[in-house]
DNA sequence: TGAAAAGCTGGACAATTTGTACAGTGGGCC
DNA sequence: GGCCCACTGTACAAATTGTCCAGCTTTTCA
């Protein structure tokens, strides 16, 4: 899928994002041609999905993240609720799950106090039956995807 | 906290993340500097965290995410577990939480079959004394915080 | 076994962008 | 009124990008 020089070139792109191909393709020492061809070739295959800003919700003021679990009326399915809830802009992610819940949603608010006034917004979503809630109360390991790269690429 | 054009400017990038500073300023009709020094302020404060590539881990051969809820063992506390899961690479993301759990991990593995051989890993791993997983079956909403960037600076 | 295909190298070129600086202008604040 | 700050518009050298090419090596496949 992805051979040890991709890897390589994701980590240092992930390190430092602004160096440019030029740049890269000297501290990979490959053809700056390499370079770009690799990217193309990663980008088309969506492994690199983007190089948008990352954001920091903290940083924006949103200081409180939560993980939502949802149980849904049964009927009208899924899709209409999350729909529903991607005009809440304080939910962040949504999925489907398996188990005694029917949908987990990662959401953030201002405070604790603005959290209660997200998670009425939410309860108060056609389709949603009842939330239940827990709180972050800080972050072990940040979003990371680097050794998962490592692990593809193969070298530890 | 940001303005009206530092949201612009982030949703444009985040749109188009490749255009540069100068093309960013012809669209948003102001100076180069201008765009530059936003920029700054922008990484400065935190509010963008960075530019790095964002990797698909489903394009990487890990299709399948799961979240999984630990209870801990009372003794030790959570960041030595946390230093041994930061050690699995499949644990994506890992917070302490409020609630019966005491931590949430989002996971990935290649298969339903891998996702057994992860989810034993972490139950192996020291100071976990149950671990309670459901599995993603479909994401509804995709990461994201354009939403809180357009709340934040204020314009629908 | 042999030939085609694919990937990498190293180099070249024009066009564009970046980094950086500076003077001028307008609004907000004390 | 006066100061500070942000933005504008401009300038210039240096660096990077996009694009192309010829030659070489390795892999693939009939």
């Amino acid at each position: 899928m992805i051979d040890e020089l991709d890897g390589r070139l994701i980590e240092l792109f992930t390190a430092e994002p602004r160096i440019g191909v030029l740049e890269a393709s000297r501290r990979l020492k490959v053809a700056r041609g390499t370079v770009q061809a690799r990217l193309d070739r990663l980008a088309r295959d969506g492994v690199i999905a983007g190089f948008g800003p990352e954001i920091d919700a903290a940083a924006l003021g949103y200081a409180v993240t939560a993980f939502v679990t949802l149980q849904l009326r049964q009927a009208g399915g899924h899709d209409p609720v999350a729909a529903r809830l991607a005009q809440v802009p304080e939910v962040i992610e949504a999925h489907t799950i398996t188990g005694p819940g029917d949908m987990l949603c990662r959401i953030v608010a201002r405070s604790n106090t603005d959290l209660q006034r997200v998670i009425d917004v939410i309860v108060d979503v056609a389709g949603v039956e009842r939330a239940s809630s827990v709180i972050s109360l800080a972050t072990q390991i940040p979003y990371r995807t680097l050794p998962l790269v490592r692990a593809a690429s193969n070298r530890s």
